[in-house]
DNA sequence: TTTTTAAATGTATTTTTTACACATTGAAAC
DNA sequence: GTTTCAATGTGTAAAAAATACATTTAAAAA
């Protein structure tokens, strides 16, 4: 069959990520320093051209485990980039994604072998291109559907306790939170597991462990149920 | 300058436009009868392919303007769709955008020119390709957009009555909303200007026109104020 | 002048959000 | 073994927001 867009033009495409993690202060994005040209040496978000039979969500995943060694993790499409000049050597589409991730479960080596390294999302250098725009970008997008999905969770460990949830949403949302105000809130949500056990790592008395209860959760959603954080 | 992405794979990009309208009872979507193939006399949204030196959203200023000769509309990049036999012929990247205009403000001619009809977004025809995606997502976008940013007045025209304003809402999220409660929480948004001029199309009494108040209400937002409805 | 039709208006109730402080636990220090 | 310390866990009252609900008003038509 003969194309009838053959007088069209065609263009390069590639999917960048915005790595988003917690180390249980602050939000993390996941950078790496450039180790080709153009603009070798700069840092930059971990991205990759989109292949011929792939889509941009399996760019998207490949990319992300190339440098992590992930595998189905969360991460939704943020914005198709298109300025002409965004790239100096040659025009490229780039269709951003953003992902979470627990901090503590990605493959160290790889991370170091990619030169990749984390920085707080509110102190991070200069990055290539439009990739501070892409950045910027994510984190109003992670800020709003955080209080509208239980998204959060996914930048934590499966168990967790209700400070460190706590201090996540401080974070991502950017405000003090009563605790008290906090723990009726999300009780009253009845998504979480609590679990007969504790952490020790920050008290003597030790905190309760919870778990998000995602079929709790899809259950209620099928339901009517709206999260609203 | 030699290109270093000399060996990566090219695409063919597009755009398509969910073109939204309001009658006064309900949400419209404005599709074309495809004039050529594949999938010639069919359904579908406005589209077209993105040029060289074109960004993503002026090539859908330009398909909008080539089929309502407006120019200056609202509109917002939704999705980048990326399926690899989206389009039976060839492979085509296309970005989704959809745009909110004042039903009664475009060229009758063109639309009549470029077979578009508008339809109830409740009752539309089958579309080619992955567009009635497009238009579910699009739909599920503008409600929840609606509801945190005043972008409904794009909706309709520039001077429109409060029963106006609350079918729009009303039809838009998809629910019932009493009369008295609409008028009282848009009063204390303090957005509106209340003109001194009656629209008697739909009473003898006449009914007060509303302007969006757009100066204020960025006033406001600089100030940290949040719309919500 | 009476009838008709849609517009305009206010209050009470419930729900949600916010503000706020002290007792408990268990290890470590003395 | 008593005291100290640091973090956990817990409830209530006030304010704000959302909801439910019915009558009067204006102007044209009969």
């Amino acid at each position: 069959m003969i194309s009838s867009y053959e007088n069209e033009d065609k263009f390069l495409n590639a999917v960048d990520c915005i790595i988003f993690g917690f180390d249980g202060e602050n939000l993390k994005i996941l950078l790496i320093k450039r180790g080709f040209e153009p603009e070798k040496g700069k840092w930059s978000l971990m991205g990759g051209f989109l292949r011929k039979n792939e889509i941009f969500s399996e760019a998207a995943a490949r990319v992300l485990n190339k440098l992590t060694g992930l595998h189905d993790v969360y991460f939704e499409q943020l914005f198709a980039f298109s300025k002409v000049d965004r790239d100096p050597v040659e025009r490229i589409l780039s269709v951003a994604y953003y992902t979470l991730i627990d901090i503590n479960t990605h493959n160290k080596e790889l991370i170091q072998k990619n030169s990749a390294e984390w920085f707080d999302v509110c102190d991070f250098p200069e990055l290539i291109f439009d990739h501070n725009i892409m950045v910027e970008r994510a984190i109003k997008r992670l800020r709003r559907k955080t209080s509208i999905e239980p998204i959060g969770f996914k930048l934590l460990p499966r168990k967790f306790t209700m400070l460190q949830l706590q201090n996540l949403y401080q974070t991502i949302l950017n405000k003090k939170i009563d605790k008290r105000n906090f723990i009726t809130k999300i009780n009253t949500l009845n998504i979480l597991i609590k679990l007969h056990e504790k952490s020790f790592e920050s008290s003597k008395k030790g905190s309760f462990l919870y778990m998000f209860d995602k079929e709790e959760y899809e259950e209620k959603l099928s339901n009517g149920f709206i999260f609203k954080l």
